[in-house]
DNA sequence: CGATTTTGACCCGCGC
DNA sequence: GCGCGGGTCAAAATCG
């Protein structure tokens, strides 16, 4: 469900607010409509969360096949960033296509965290969105890595292309 | 028919 | 050591 790839109707950044936090860029490009700041630092704690081998996942009923070693590469950091949108729909249309892999609900929200992941081939990209029981108006973005691959969506907006420009601008290196 | 969603089960880290 | 919370994967179901 959910949008499409050539769907006439897509949610956008209309007429939502968008706020960012944690690693703030130098760059004034974020003009977006940014009405109210949250801090939060919450995003990249001080624990190391690179890439387990395979955590979660249940290959075979009953199976245990004592076979998965893997020794604990370097640790490196994964970006993670929070964005605060404010909209009915929790299915935020950045231009990327995503793939919903899980949905779990959380303790301290009513609402369920679902869980997206980028149906790019080598684009790990993990993107996860929640509700805020608080307000019901607000949603919670967390976006986990880095697209490097150019977005195959029409968009129309402008905002939206200075949302990738400035993320490229960014990130993109 | 293919891609994507949906739901349940499984696993890991931490806390107690 | 066990329990809780959170996160992921896999198979089945559904949409287009």
């Amino acid at each position: 469900m959910a949008a499409t790839n050539s769907s006439p109707q897509v949610i956008n950044y209309n007429g939502a607010t968008t706020t960012f936090h944690g690693d703030a860029t130098p760059n004034g490009l974020f003009k977006l409509k940014t009405e109210s700041f949250v801090q939060r630092s919450d995003v990249v704690k001080g624990s190391q969360n690179d890439l387990l081998p395979r955590m979660g996942g249940k290959s075979e009923v009953g199976n245990s096949s004592g076979a998965g070693k893997k020794i604990k590469e370097k640790k490196i950091r994964k970006p993670r960033h929070a964005f605060q949108t404010r909209s009915q729909v929790d299915i935020l249309d950045d231009g990327y296509r995503w793939r919903k892999y899980g949905q779990k609900a959380v303790k301290n929200n009513k609402f369920p965290r679902s869980y997206y992941r980028c149906t790019h081939q080598g684009c790990n990209v993990k993107k996860q969105v929640q509700r805020l029981t608080r307000d019901e108006s607000i949603v919670e973005t967390t976006y986990e890595g880095m697209h490097t691959h150019p977005i195959q969506k029409p968009s129309d907006n402008f905002e939206q292309i200075l949302s990738q420009m400035q993320i490229y601008s960014s990130f993109g290196m």
